[in-house]
DNA sequence: CTGAAAGCGCTTACAG
DNA sequence: CTGAAAGCGCTTACAG
């Protein structure tokens, strides 16, 4: 088994403290230039590399960021990661990943833990129980302790601190007005998960401008997952439309076969959007027209907002919108 | 901002040594079970947690796995990951999270930097230009420092340790038997990611038993991704077969499409069966026929299989092979 | 310019 | 049964 080298290791060999050889490494001012080249070139020989346990309890700083995700399944928290971890492995950050499966309980549980191991900071997105039940008291208390916390996406007003979102409204309004000016009559709306603060702010955008052009808007709110595929068929069935917006990405799959199922031709007797530019909707047939929410952007946006913070405390919390875009795929065009 | 309690000050506000502390929160037999008692009560009260860094510093054990995965955005690593996230915050083991992005330099880089972070071990499936060029040396190289890993999926003779495979070759057999059960008779196998250890060993399944039954199969590999649309749609019109088996989840779900778009009547005329019980093919219309990895249990197994060897590292290297699932569903019946 | 010493928060062999 | 001391591998204020 390999030895680690230590910095006592590099000062008996070069017959100098152990004080100047960390100066050494460290490029103080205090050293002889001298002696700096000396006691790197051997470090380098021996590739010497700082034990960063030892510096974590030295400096009280890890190095390392929490982050909270709700599903991983879900391709746009999948693209979230993606890019925070880029990012964060380009300034020398580590992760530590937890996926709290959309729990309250397990959000709870995992906070404790990042705070336990001294984490510089977290990146979280709310579990969907934490938003149904509004119990953020576990933030709160986490944010009591001087620590930096930055929300992304599914957030909420109650914590005080950064956060990054999609500017769900908007893109929603963006969607209304492109099938509208496609001159489409009646337009639907539908969810699986209603109670996301994200699907609450895309469906506003949509009623939005509904009232400014005074359309009439149908909506299916699903909020038990299992019966989603039924109740969309059942829909299909019952009401007529020329449009559908699906609020998320499982919505719009299922209305995009649902609307097979029903022989509707795509796009011209239906024109469907979603939101996520996933899997899903690339491998859908016809491909599907949604929201790009420029996940991966997003994820960078986040680590760079949380390390701003880290080096600055006393900033004011800020609010980062990422913009988005509409991808115009067959399913709609 | 919250103060973190100590052992020392404990030790002083009991009036006992900084020691007896320690030892009395680890139940040391050395100390009266009176002043474990006291001990207890007071660092319950004020909620103490030993620092984790510390104990890692003493320890030489930071209750930490590296992951290597190759593409978050795949399901079946999505849903990996979810298992051994599950199965190590169980086990009160923290994960740090590297996505290699299929990269041989990023999975170089980040073997490094887990190395010098001091994990306890590592879990890894190879990236894909890993498994082209056939470098293994970053992996040998982590190995000599004694340190556990734990391959699982995409995997190589080359590397001497533990490994976690699905059973590929014989769950490709399932799928053509279960075809010609079916009596369809010309059967084609479609994948997108030939160069992959997984996939070669499905086909390997698929040719065994074709060749068993002297049954002719058509095969199409395509190693450009971007290709892939065109080339299985060329596939389609040039030649012809009742039942396709896609390698892997795109190669399936293109399949559907393309079966689609020339109006082939699923299951009727043609049956497809993919692997990876992923979105894609529960979202599929008709929903899909696969094999499940089980790639959540894979996951679990995959941390306890580590942590066995973390426990006893004089263990011989040990083979877990992954059970499969045929799963049925309308694209085949 | 260099080094001895203290200290980060723990654990543990040893002494009493 | 309890405690003093050493030590994990670093950093840094202080002295020289």
């Amino acid at each position: 088994m390999k030895q680690k080298t230590t910095l006592k290791q590099l000062s008996k060999e070069l017959n100098v403290s152990v004080s100047t050889v960390s100066k050494a490494l460290n490029n103080s001012s205090e050293i002889s230039t001298k002696t700096i080249k000396r006691v790197k070139e051997l470090a380098k020989l021996y590739g010497y590399k700082p034990n960063p346990v030892a510096v974590s309890l030295k400096r009280n700083k890890t190095f390392t960021i929490g982050i909270l995700i709700p599903d991983i399944l879900n391709h746009f928290f999948a693209k979230v990661l993606h890019g925070i971890e880029e990012q964060a492995s380009l300034k020398g950050y580590k992760i530590i990943t937890c996926l709290t499966n959309e729990s309250l309980d397990k959000e709870k549980e995992y906070l404790e833990m990042l705070e336990y191991n001294k984490v510089d900071g977290i990146i979280a997105a709310l579990s969907k129980e934490t938003q149904v039940k509004e119990d953020f008291s576990h933030f709160k208390n986490f944010k009591s302790l001087d620590k930096p916390l930055v929300l992304f996406d599914r957030i909420t007003d109650e914590i005080d601190c950064d956060k990054v979102l999609v500017d769900d409204q908007k893109a929603a309004q963006d969607v209304f007005e492109y099938l509208k000016e496609q001159n489409r009559k009646n337009i639907a709306v539908v969810s699986t998960l209603p109670h996301l603060s994200v699907i609450v702010a895309r469906l506003q955008g949509v009623m939005t401008s509904a009232n400014q052009t005074s359309t009439n808007v149908k909506t299916l709110m699903i909020s038990e997952t299992k019966d989603a595929e039924s109740k969309i068929n059942d829909f299909f069935k019952n009401e007529s439309f020329d449009a559908l917006i699906g609020l998320d990405e499982t919505a719009a799959s299922i209305a995009i076969n649902a609307a097979k199922h029903y022989q509707v031709k795509i796009p011209k007797d239906l024109a469907i959007v979603g939101f996520t530019d996933g899997l899903l909707a690339k491998n859908a047939y016809p491909k599907m027209s949604v929201v790009s929410q420029h996940a991966i952007e997003l994820g960078k946006n986040t680590v760079k907002i949380l390390l701003e913070r880290i080096e600055n405390k006393t900033l004011k919390p800020k609010r980062f919108i990422q913009p988005t875009t509409l991808i115009k795929r067959a399913s709609s065009e």
